[in-house]
DNA sequence: ATTATCTATAGATCTATAGATAATGC
DNA sequence: ATTATCTATAGATCTATAGATAATGC
């Protein structure tokens, strides 16, 4: 990935000719994202989107062959920081001498900040992933990434589960905890008792919940509950 | 709820006159939920609707005063129903003698079983709380009676359950168990290693995940799981 | 006589293109 | 000389209305 020097002085030589439309082409993007948060994908019209940006129809098709494009793009940029996170947060020697439960409060902390940091990914990948197979597809195999280096940092520690099949049993956890987070980002939706509460109320829960689940002896910090 | 014979009789000699235009009216509700669920309530279009029911846009908009009274109308029909299941299934005296265990597992056949049913209600309300505070506050005051009357069912049976603090657990685990749902129920979204899992395999590991956070002894026929 | 339905179309968007104008890079 | 941007607008939808026509109920 690193390039050297002179590559580098080359390339920064060079794309200073490209500056002011990166630029627009950077600004397009965040108006489009900010406005896919706040009317989703169908409701924001190109026009809406040079608006914010304080571009103009012409610039949008030179920089995006069609909507369509824009919308490519928007997910290209979130799942390449997504995946990059992943595999940043998911570094085996990162977890060294760690115990299942603090890799699961670690996932779901990153977690939580991802969706509250980006919250036009969750929203617009439920609008568009239902209609569009090769966003979709993309975004499967990052959920994938993420699912599998978890799965197995939880099973290199296996010898801490008590639950007679920790393959099962840890692929059930893990959805369960994915799926509690996804609820709690479309919080416009569910209103249920818990949504009220902190997150770390539910941080604290969640992981009691799969630690009796797997068996495994929680946290002598959590032990105390009351 | 009953009508007496006669005025039973009545309204079906007076309905005649309005047979006819209560058909197109179930056409055009059919049709779009049909759509809804297909190409979301965005996508579809007035035409689509009618030319799926046969019908034509000067009678759709005879019943119709717009294509929100649509939305809106499509919404009354499935929370009606919505309601009138859940008052039935969480009725005390049909759960009489049953455990915490029993009253969950009907709530998931029951969710899961609705789910299937009426697939369009789910992506629907997706699409829709998101903007619409009205559908929005229907929406959570259907869900909120139901997670109401589960909470109930199962807090009157509090002496099975180990866990401290039987409101705080009953509460999360509920909205655990309604996250899975919901998260089955968008299946072209997820797709983790459980969602191959059969609904039977599902149910069995949400049960055992629960009792063992309530700390509930799972039932005779699912102690011996492999 | 009233209610339900049809066809045709006006008016509002919204996407995408064309062609002219301005800013950069050699 | 090339790349980026602008304004103006064509063409495609889509919602909703108008006005004519058909079916029901007394």
């Amino acid at each position: 990935m690193s390039r050297s020097r002179w590559i580098s002085d080359l390339h920064w030589v060079r794309s200073r000719g490209q500056a002011r439309g990166q630029r627009t082409r950077s600004a397009l993007l965040d108006a489009a994202e900010a406005l896919f948060f706040e009317k989703g994908i169908d409701a924001t019209s190109v026009n809406d989107v040079v608006a914010r940006a304080g571009s103009s129809v012409g610039a949008f098709y030179h920089h995006f062959r069609d909507k369509k494009a824009l919308v490519y793009a928007f997910f290209d940029r979130v799942t390449a920081e997504f995946h990059a996170t992943t595999q940043e947060a998911t570094d085996p020697a990162r977890w060294e001498g760690a115990s299942i439960v603090d890799v699961l409060e670690g996932y779901l902390d990153f977690a939580l900040e991802m969706g509250r940091d980006r919250p036009a990914f969750h929203r617009a990948s439920l609008e568009v992933s239902l209609r569009d197979p090769t966003v979709h597809e993309n975004l499967a195999e990052v959920r994938a990434e993420l699912d599998s280096a978890l799965t197995q940092l939880v099973l290199a520690r296996r010898e801490e589960i008590g639950h007679p099949d920790p393959e099962t049993a840890t692929a059930f956890a893990l959805e369960q905890l994915r799926c509690m987070l996804s609820s709690r980002f479309d919080d416009d939706l569910s209103r249920t008792p818990f949504e009220g509460k902190s997150d770390q109320d539910f941080v604290r829960e969640a992981l009691a919940s799969v630690c009796a689940y797997l068996q495994i002896a929680p946290r002598a910090d959590q032990e105390e509950s009351p």
